[in-house]
DNA sequence: GTGGCTGCAAATCATTTGCATATAC
DNA sequence: GTATATGCAAATGATTTGCAGCCAC
């Protein structure tokens, strides 16, 4: 009987490895949009013969199936989200903490004008977290 | 008698440098949204000296006083595009280019659910643009 | 005159590539 | 059995850093 990830996995017609069922589920436990550095390193203690270039290579497998979507808010380095709903995201350029974003924009269409058509949508905010805010309540935020 | 840019730099307590001033007058220009890259290599034709540092510095200045932003819609490198007026940005995943898009969302307030205050709003639109729809209607795109 | 800018070279860091071995199917 | 995934090391490429000399003010 195949667990919940591995039927993910099955459906999208990816062969089914360790690697990969640990990278899914902890993206699926840990919606903190972490780093490829912050999975490895997560991984890897319990897996400790596990390779940066496997969570590259597994993180583009799910991509490329549209099972997980990476955001490029914090321009450094790649952050991994599974893709559930379409939602947005906003980065506390104070505390680096990248949030959820659960508005709806209306006017978004699947064809732009201009006839471009639309296949992902990205929104990103950038700003101070409340928790910031209320910690720092004069000061602002230095870039990220 | 200070030209446009320099006012733009005058205005934002930067020192005028030549380099700057092309550089600025550079993205003006180009509407592109270039990267590093091309902004240097364009402005080394005219000026041999000039460092890909000194393209980094000027562009980071730029964007700390709010002349220019920074787009990270391609994830590989940074883009630059001069701010004027919030509108967001299409990269056609078939040919690369970047296109503004002008859609107001009405559901964007200041401040998020959660008292996240918002400071930058970024719209990155992935898809097929309309040039690549009649050369190649029957492909889908490749990831860029 | 001086603090900030420029330009060069070297360093850093995320990501990619090449390849031999291991494993899913 | 075979195609594909893994893991290691080396390469790549964008960006950053350190520092000496220069220039805007």
């Amino acid at each position: 009987m195949l667990n919940y990830y591995a039927k993910q996995l099955k459906e999208q017609g990816l062969k089914i490895t360790p690697q990969r069922l640990e990278i899914l589920r902890y993206l699926d436990e840990n919606r903190t949009h972490p780093t490829v550095e912050e999975i490895y390193s997560a991984l890897k203690k319990h897996n400790p013969s596990l390779s940066k270039t496997t969570v590259y290579n597994a993180l583009q497998a799910l991509q490329n199936s549209n099972v997980i979507q990476s955001l490029t808010i914090s321009s450094s380095e790649a952050r991994y989200d599974i893709k559930q709903g379409l939602h947005h995201h906003f980065l506390c350029t104070h505390c680096g903490a990248i949030l959820d974003v659960d508005i709806a924009c209306p006017n978004i269409k699947k064809t732009l004008k201009g006839g471009h058509k639309v296949e992902e949508v990205h929104g990103y905010f950038k700003g101070i977290c409340e928790t910031c805010i209320k910690k720092q309540p004069k000061k602002t935020g230095k870039k990220i």
